[in-house]
DNA sequence: TTGTATGCGTTATCAT
DNA sequence: ATGATAACGCATACAA
């Protein structure tokens, strides 16, 4: 079946190409009502769909737009194993179709920059998750398209940036665990960098522990991968050496189900013998047994803001809106916080 | 930064167009050793991209492929969540970067045909997963670009296909729970459709009952959605009604999942009340607990193995090749499975 | 209101 | 070996 082009359907409705692209383009001021029937009927007639390659060259835009996500630690996959991207990528490609774009994935490539695929594409504009070095963001800013950032402290007037009040997270968790009647809290996280956002989630438990005038020892704090598997060997640590933890903060939802497996693996159980909170609300996190108490972010619908977000912005319509915006954190209860206040 | 194009690496090369355009594709012997060192020297100098709208509007081709999943029900979102899919993707993903290609994900839309996308996008080809309507098929024929099909038993020499045994699977099932003492087995599934994966796993079960001269009984088959939601409700069902069931078959890990827990919900422990199996071994299945003993295939390398196929169709280089693969099964024992024969 | 002509960046044909 | 040029499908400035 050989393409149908407007030339195509302009002969069909025996007027000219010019009045077919104004049919198309909402230009229907510029026909008359008559041609505009014609050319509909010949449109359908032909199944007529524009080219978008055509489209892009000459419009400089695609209707195009990027998605970028951490890789996994091997370079080899993009991190869609893990639920939080999927499930935020979810959203964002709910939003998308709606506003009729389609995007592009990509897992970030050591090295090379991002720049050849949003040239070569000539993507309208970016959603960037995951946090990388300074100079991956200088080198953002250079292709010059609108961008919203997830869950990212860079402030920096070239991006838009789109997350979650993750001190106020860490806080909420840890003073749950605390009006619980726990006072030895451990907390399981993955590595703490200067402006992430696992250090803030630290932040507030840190914050949370003084409020409540317990003190902060930082014997209690397993840092290593953000992962399940280092979730399980944080648990086992404390299973095995730190009877007198009765309660954990995970600052992930995949580490808080590590933990509790560890846990588990030295006839700890939870909640009964030891609490756990995690943090995002994943799919999982409702299905797992014990069903697991957290606090939860609506990652669909942050998602969906990213996108709204970033398409706003590429119509320039987002002049007198906020730059930066932060989703609501609510604390959802399940069956893994045992409350021990008599 | 303005674009750079083909006729500013000339200009700064001090050479044609024609020449650069050569250059950039490995049409080497139509330039001398000199002048591509100029041009190359040229296209670094100025950060030269190549644009691909270009590229596809005189190639027809768009170095792009589509990629089809299913909608969740409410028709909003696609079906990303599920962990099925995402895995796939990853494994997809990985393939196509590696060889060069970008693709599109699109959630199907009630209705409208994929026709539109793929014209539009010019797209090189596409993998379709998923089971639909005959019509859809059809549909998709008149594309006329390769398709590769997971997971579907239609089997049209259009299309190339790539899957799994599933009768096999669910015969492998079932009868390592016979194995291990049960004559007792139900079954939880999704809808039994005719010719999809569903029924061939149903279908492997029977057989596996039948070979162990075991009766096959209808009141044992939990037939439902395919999801988590409907395996709890299953496994409440089980487990409140009929305390002569010992094992359950889940034909996915999602719904074996669910049906874990809706056991628990009635204080049946698994293993130690009833044995449970599933399907797919997804990323969760080694996290929960119990681990889940399952049918493994390996869904990453699924998705390598769609893409080397679809790639493989595109480049018109698998005139020899089988239009069909059959990825292996093996079954992988975890905690969810009690022996229980003396 | 309608149509003609031009250009977007690239590849390919055809001279040179 | 090299370069001028047409063509891909579309949108738009401009002329009619």
């Amino acid at each position: 079946m050989k393409r149908q082009t407007i030339k195509d359907v302009a002969k069909a409705a025996g007027v000219s190409a010019a009045a077919v692209s104004y049919a198309i383009n909402g230009k229907e001021h510029k026909v008359s009502a008559e041609t505009l029937e014609k050319i509909k009927d010949a449109m359908s007639e032909l199944n007529y769909v524009p080219n978008y390659s055509a489209r892009s060259l000459v419009n400089n835009r695609s209707n195009l737009i990027g998605i970028v996500i951490p890789q996994t630690e091997d370079m080899n996959h993009p991190l869609l194993e893990n639920p939080f991207y999927s499930e935020i990528i979810s959203g964002i490609e709910a939003e998308l179709r709606n506003r009729g774009y389609h995007f592009i994935l990509s897992g970030v490539n050591k090295g090379k920059s991002y720049l050849d695929t949003s040239m070569q594409r000539n993507l309208d504009g970016a959603i960037i998750m995951g946090i990388y070095h300074e100079s991956f963001y200088e080198e953002l800013k250079e292709i010059n398209i609108p961008m919203v950032l997830i869950d990212s402290y860079i402030h920096d007037s070239y991006f838009r940036n789109i997350g979650i009040d993750d001190e106020e997270g860490g806080f909420m968790a840890t003073r749950y665990l605390i009006g619980k009647g726990h006072s030895n809290i451990a907390l399981a996280t993955g590595m703490i960098k200067k402006d992430g956002v696992v250090e803030k989630r630290f932040l507030g438990y840190k914050r949370a522990l003084k409020e409540a005038k317990l003190f902060y020892r930082p014997e209690f704090v397993y840092e290593g991968t953000m992962s399940y598997e280092y979730g399980v060997e944080a648990g086992r640590l404390i299973g095995e050496k730190h009877p007198e933890i009765t309660a954990v903060f995970a600052t992930s939802d995949m580490m808080a189900l590590g933990v509790i497996t560890g846990l588990s693996e030295c006839g700890k159980r939870v909640p009964e013998d030891v609490s756990v909170i995690g943090f995002d609300d994943i799919a999982i996190s409702k299905i797992f047994i014990p069903k697991l108490t957290t606090i939860k972010q609506n990652i669909t619908r942050k998602g969906i803001k990213a996108a709204e977000c970033l398409l706003d912005a590429m119509n320039g319509e987002d002049a007198e809106l906020p730059k930066e915006i932060i989703l609501p954190l609510e604390i959802v209860e399940r069956n893994s916080v045992r409350d021990i206040s008599e």
